[in-house]
DNA sequence: CTTTTTGCAAAGCGTTTGCATTGAA
DNA sequence: TTCAATGCAAACGCTTTGCAAAAAG
């Protein structure tokens, strides 16, 4: 579903909604069409701030609010963070993360030889699963270039 | 490392610690020693709550601050979670996460095939990579009695 | 018309910051 | 003796809650 248009997308989200007795309500479809259209894990705050611009009157809240009704049908993800404000993610084809450990950054990847993982059988016993996905962490090339924290309490024990 | 006993943890500490210019404090080990034994993923509070029972005057935020330190020295690690507290995770041998959507919780499981994934040449070269895992994603045994919300809404409707 | 949803405000919870005091090296 | 680490307290940011008004079905 990576390709489809803003009119599928708004379809989609509409049918999931009625089928689920949720209304139809014009916050729900901006925010829908925002967070489906961002490539870049927003979170509640920024997709605030987007849908804003097109209604002055919305409330943070039911910008909040309806991120986690969202997140409860399916309709979209929470990423995985550490720490820090909740980020959303509209659920799309499988992909990857890679997760600076230093500035926190998420950055989709794609790969087809971890597309092709297959899920342990005694994992499916135990549990449901829904969605896998290889999760690197590093640094990433902007932290690489600054200097890590770790190395500053090196040097400056050095120094003296 | 994961079957070194405890005083093996302790040293493993000191000497990293020195070598960075940290100092050696009581509760500094007494933090490493809570977090390294522990095998849930502990936020800081119940990092406190622990280091606390011996250490009846340590204040959370040297608990909470000496954690970060330890995650920025590479002695520990964040656990990447969807919101909520911030939770840490002993360094030890590589293991993999299954994640349940609705209660949050993480549970470690070990898979020789996902041990065995390589780390893609472009992304090598873009980032510095320095850990792997695969994360799973779905429902445990437990949530998967419970009625799921979305079929609540459903049904609340159907009833109507 | 009924019931959900919205907007607002306040409360809650976890994290971060500043600073004087303490303690490791 | 020096400088990092600690403890305390206040500030901060994000999330959640309660409720009256508005809107969808």
């Amino acid at each position: 579903m990576q390709k489809e248009s803003a009119k599928d997308c708004i379809d989609h989200f509409i049918k999931r909604a009625k089928n689920l007795g949720l209304k139809i309500t014009p916050q729900r479809c901006a925010v829908f069409r925002i967070v489906s259209q961002s490539k870049d894990h927003p979170t509640a705050d920024q997709v605030f701030h987007d849908v804003n611009q097109e209604f002055p009157n919305i409330s943070y809240d039911t910008v909040n609010r309806t991120l986690l009704t969202f997140t409860e049908i399916g309709l979209i993800e929470v990423v995985q963070t550490q720490g820090g404000p909740r980020r959303f993610d509209p659920v799309t084809d499988q992909h990857h993360h890679f997760q600076c450990l230093s500035c926190g950054k998420i950055i989709d990847f794609y790969n087809d030889n971890y597309d092709d993982l297959k899920i342990p059988d005694d994992m499916q016993k135990k549990f449901t699963v829904y969605n896998k996905r290889v999760v690197l962490s590093g640094r990433c090339w902007e932290c690489r270039k600054q200097k890590k924290k770790s190395d500053f309490i090196k040097n400056s024990k050095a120094k003296n």
